[in-house]
DNA sequence: TGTCCGATTGGT
DNA sequence: CCAATCGGACAG
């Protein structure tokens, strides 16, 4: 996997790791730490479902077609970054930028294992349940917001790591169809999505 | 500028 | 099951 830079409290990860396929980096981010270090304290929890989005070929990818747009326009940044957008009028979604630069593949973060800043997620949820199943609840109880769009997750407060010792922990991970990509004809089918096995914060789904 | 719609969520 | 809520994408 490469060096790891330490700083900060967590073992974050160097930018060799996103630079690869999103296929690749999808399942492998299963299990990692999501970190994001703010002025009201620090929050962070285990990856336990992701989607990947890749490229100009698949229709469900805000990046079909290789069309750029002010929106997506962060996808095609260099590998390490954050896509953040928001949808719905009322919700953001969070990606990670992969592969090299100008090739637009991304991972969604979908659900979380909350592990440090419990209090701090509540309340940035308003007290509503669950806390971070789901990539709107994600970016909620993280803090995150259009504001990372384009941020670097390799120098930045919100990264990626390695999990510390007491908090590593060993997943089955299976795979799916994406959830919410029913307009996106063949690509609809497609097994992209990624998910820790029996795991209780990963969304409720039938393929699971 | 006008219209359509969403990689979702929460309440009925 | 459906309303919320509005920026983005695209046609004109």
């Amino acid at each position: 996997m490469g060096n790891v830079v330490t700083g900060g409290g967590f073992s974050r990860l160097p930018r060799s790791f996103y630079r690869r396929h999103g296929l690749l980096v999808a399942p492998e981010l299963i299990g990692l730490l999501l970190v994001h270090e703010t002025g009201e304290g620090t929050t962070a929890g285990l990856i336990v479902e992701v989607e990947a989005y890749i490229g100009p070929e698949d229709r469900a990818c805000h990046a079909f077609g290789g069309k750029v747009t002010r929106r997506n326009r962060a996808m095609y940044g260099p590998p390490g970054t954050a896509y953040v957008y928001f949808t719905y009028g009322m919700h953001h979604c969070f990606n990670v930028v992969v592969a090299e630069e100008g090739v637009p593949h991304a991972v969604l973060i979908r659900a979380l294992e909350p592990v440090i800043g419990l209090d701090l997620m509540s309340e940035r949820r308003g007290g509503r349940l669950p806390l971070t199943t789901g990539p709107a609840r994600v970016c909620q109880a993280m803090g995150i917001d259009l504001r990372h769009n384009g941020a670097d997750l390799v120098e930045g407060n919100l990264y990626l790591a390695l999990p510390p010792a007491g908090l590593s922990r060993r997943f089955e991970i299976r795979s799916s169809r994406r959830i919410g990509v029913d307009y996106a004809m063949e690509a609809r089918e497609y097994p992209w999505r990624f998910f820790a096995a029996g795991n209780r914060h990963v969304t409720p789904n039938p393929d699971n």
